[in-house]
DNA sequence: CGCACCTTTTACGTTTACGTCAATTCTATA
DNA sequence: TATAGAATTGACGTAAACGTAAAAGGTGCG
């Protein structure tokens, strides 16, 4: 039941990478490489955003596979969400120009920068408030440990 | 059916507010006034972070319950989770110095404002690493846009 | 031969703060 | 009295990105 496909039956046996380029890695390998865990490369499979190839049922990675988990990490480090990834994955075609790939990313990426510095201003607001009230309660706090001593016992 | 309390049986008729000091409002005015929905009300009420007074089965909410929610939007706004503001109201004392209280507070405050500082650095990093991306797209564009239209038609 | 280790699929669980019906009741008012 | 406008209590739905078993198959090694 091996059912490897004729043209790229070339994994090599199982374990340990044997010499410098390697062609396929599996899952676990994959993993400790970008550092994400198995059922996040399985979930972004899942979701159509990586396609490795299959020897047998196991799943073997190519270079292809680890630039465009690099793009998907990258993506999800500017706080892109999977579905707009692969939307924009979806648009390479690596026969033509990819303009509107481009496009389509450029228009996104706009989108996300201002919602990313209206994120970063909410925050900068809530560092404000929160400092604010943090030296009120420390106010109060003093208030509360210097005067009272006279009346209680030490 | 009406089980009114016989101390508290203060409520107007029903609808407009009839003079200024109003004692007891209900939720539809609770809500428009701090632009909260009716579920919101409810939620915070199921999670026990409110308790208004009840004429039958219609909630009353006094200003004590404003004073509250008051808090509540508060934490929300600096990033607090609704369980971290009922922690911290939940040592409230009207009878004592409430020194545990506002140790909690401060305490929480340090550190969701260390959480906050941390996020800030990532948004900085995620629009320096978008913006970056920007540029390199909108390169790849201009490139794609100026040369190849001697080869085409139009 | 058996064990450890890697891999697979399936599928429910998690988190947070509500949204969104649905069915019902109450009430004041025209 | 009919109706429109509040209000009530359920109770399931949602979003996002995985986590966490569970049960089982494959395999190189000592």
């Amino acid at each position: 039941m091996k059912l490897v496909s004729p043209g790229e039956a070339a994994a090599n046996t199982n374990d340990v990478p044997a010499e410098a380029g390697e062609e396929f890695v599996r899952i676990g390998e994959m993993a400790k490489k970008y550092g994400v865990t198995l059922r996040t490369l399985r979930f972004y499979e899942d979701k159509g955003l990586l396609n490795p190839h299959r020897d047998g049922s196991t799943r073997l990675y190519t270079r292809r596979d680890k630039a465009r988990l690099k793009l998907i990490l990258l993506g999800r480090k500017v706080g892109f969400s999977l579905r707009d990834v692969k939307q924009m994955m979806d648009l390479y075609d690596p026969t033509g120009t990819n303009t509107k790939q481009l496009r389509l990313a450029l228009d996104k990426s706009e989108k996300q920068l201002a919602r990313l510095q209206k994120q970063r201003a909410l925050i900068d607001d809530a560092i404000g408030e929160l400092s604010n009230s943090m030296s009120i309660v420390r106010q109060m706090l003093s208030e509360r440990t210097a005067a009272p001593q006279a009346s209680a016992a030490g």
